[in-house]
DNA sequence: TTGTAGGCGTTATCAA
DNA sequence: TTGATAACGCCTACAA
């Protein structure tokens, strides 16, 4: 097998003790020593085992995070930047990153959660899609684990993380959409028990509280917040015998599938209807037509719940325990431009 | 920290060894110890070390994969997809998977290699977007890693994994395009050390060789299957003397680009232009107008994957050790349907 | 500046 | 059917 530290003292006559301070980069170590070593080490193919490191340091330099995500295929980009995110951050500071996929409240999510936290498997976990009860923030929090998440629960106590002003967000959109004189706006959200489905329907609620436009309950409607759903939904909306001429989605995905009933039916979104979503997506600018959607820089967010991860879990002071990130507006031809 | 076997022993007036044992459903030990110590252990919140298990028995229940992309986050949902046949595979095998991204061949990629194969950290490697001359196949197969791969690297002396036969893909597709009518068909590659790319350019070549038409050079282009790459490639086609009336791309990613780029040139996809895209993606299917595309299942060959990897781990027979899948040909209305 | 030795939490061998 | 004990490979307090 692979070559162990016992391997590289014979080879030079040490004890393991020099070798593997020279390796580390003590001090107390002769500089021919340390160099020698470390050529020796490294022609033999040495590589500390990460598993006796991690028996004897009680920490396993890993982090992990469970998509959350029905089994099947996560085909939301969301995702696919965030996991970017966390792994470019995770690497760079020489950490791995644990990653799998369990639908959410699945007995596969908790047996996982269990496997991992409970078992030391990782350090740290980063958390998202958080529903305003989340079981899982409640289990790190009793375990002691720590943990980082993009938007709170109701049910938290101490909140480390990330927030994107989903309220502010939305209720912006429709101001601008009321602005270009639209009236029947409607609203695709999620299920109501997640947290940005009640803060981005709060701030469609707000939006339309501040015209003078009372909202049609018809035009409010729930998906899952995939392209299907969207679809779906979408389809729903424009078979109304008043459908609305725009609608706000809880995501881009959803949006995706809105515009795609409405070239169904024969409209021209951006002229003939409005789509909007929400979290900027790289697709979001290859749509036909473009989508206008809420940024938020997924990829950045993910980078740095990583790093508020890690200094939790290194005990290093933190600049801020929770950070709240304003998305943009960007305003494409989806809209009309 | 976390209770230990030792305290679940203690707490019974047991040995570890019987705990151990009980806990692993040896058959010599009493139904009713047995019984009694799960049950413990369980309220005790007992998890095994995964450390101390893994340096124990030597293995770790892991295997890693490295995206392939560059830093700044992979938005091909190629990638997505694959992940989530990854996760869900290893999950179901009760494995864990390790992921992260690296530029190819930048020295991070390396580095990462080393940590985890040499280090122990992982059992085995997925690798894909395979190059003719991998050094990461070759690196594994001189370490003796178990490793499998989505395409192999023409330097492979011992190649277990999954070919898709994506000669046969684009050659249909041409003769596909031919046959509506077409002839100054263009073609959008990768760089041409990517196996894929390859294989692509040379279904392409030998499509056209079927006809009579002589091929035009300035035809052939190449990007970076992103899809601004697509978008920068098309608009050189369509910027010359004769443009080409259809663009077969080497995958989805860059016919997004490509047709982003038609439609900014005032063409209607699917009537002044047909495109074509390769991989099958979701989003495919949502484009406006739907992409053609020539569909490989990446879910499950990821899942495949897997499900070989770990026969090679644990010294199971392997029914195949070369899988060869057959893409299908999806025509949708990009390509005037 | 270098070496000795103990232990991290498991599993597995052997003996009782 | 159960228990004592020795590793797995590494790090580190302490001794030399």
């Amino acid at each position: 097998m692979h070559p162990t530290i016992r391997d590289v003292a014979k080879r030079l006559n040490l004890s393991i003790t020099t070798v593997s301070r020279a390796l580390d980069n003590y001090d107390d170590v002769a500089e021919d020593t340390r160099k020698l070593v470390i050529k020796t080490a490294q022609k033999m193919g040495y590589a500390p085992n990460r598993a006796a490191r991690q028996l004897r340091r009680q920490r396993t330099d890993t982090i992990g995070y469970i998509i959350p995500a029905a089994s099947g295929g996560f085909s939301d980009p969301f995702f696919s930047e965030f996991i970017a995110g966390l792994g470019d951050e995770t690497s760079a500071q020489n950490y791995d990153l644990l990653v799998t996929t369990a639908s959410p409240a699945s007995p596969d999510e908790k047996a996982l959660y269990q496997r991992w936290a409970q078992g030391g498997k990782v350090d740290g976990m980063v958390v998202n899609r958080i529903y305003l009860n989340d079981w899982r923030l409640q289990y790190l929090a009793e375990l002691g684990l720590p943990h980082v998440s993009l938007e709170r629960s109701s049910s938290q106590l101490e909140f480390v993380g990330v927030e994107a002003d989903s309220y502010h967000g939305i209720s912006g959109m429709i101001a601008y959409l009321v602005n270009q004189g639209h009236s029947r706006i409607a609203y695709i959200g999620g299920t109501p028990e997640l947290k940005i489905d009640k803060d981005r329907y709060k701030g469609y609620q707000a939006g339309m509280r501040k015209t003078k436009i009372i909202p049609n309950p018809k035009l409010v409607t729930r998906a899952d917040l995939t392209r299907e759903g969207g679809y779906r939904a979408a389809e729903q909306l424009l078979a109304l015998v008043k459908p609305p001429t725009a609608i706000v989605c809880i995501n881009d995905m959803t949006a995706i599938g809105a515009m795609h009933a409405a070239h169904e039916h024969g409209l021209k979104v951006g002229r003939d209807i409005a789509i909007a979503g929400f979290d900027g997506i790289a697709d979001s600018a290859y749509t036909q037509p473009p989508l206008t959607t809420i940024d938020q820089p997924v990829y950045e967010i993910a980078r740095q719940l990583v790093a508020m991860l890690l200094a939790l879990i290194n005990n290093e002071p933190l600049a801020e325990r929770q950070v709240k990130i304003e998305p943009k507006l960007i305003i494409r031809e989806s809209t009309g431009g």
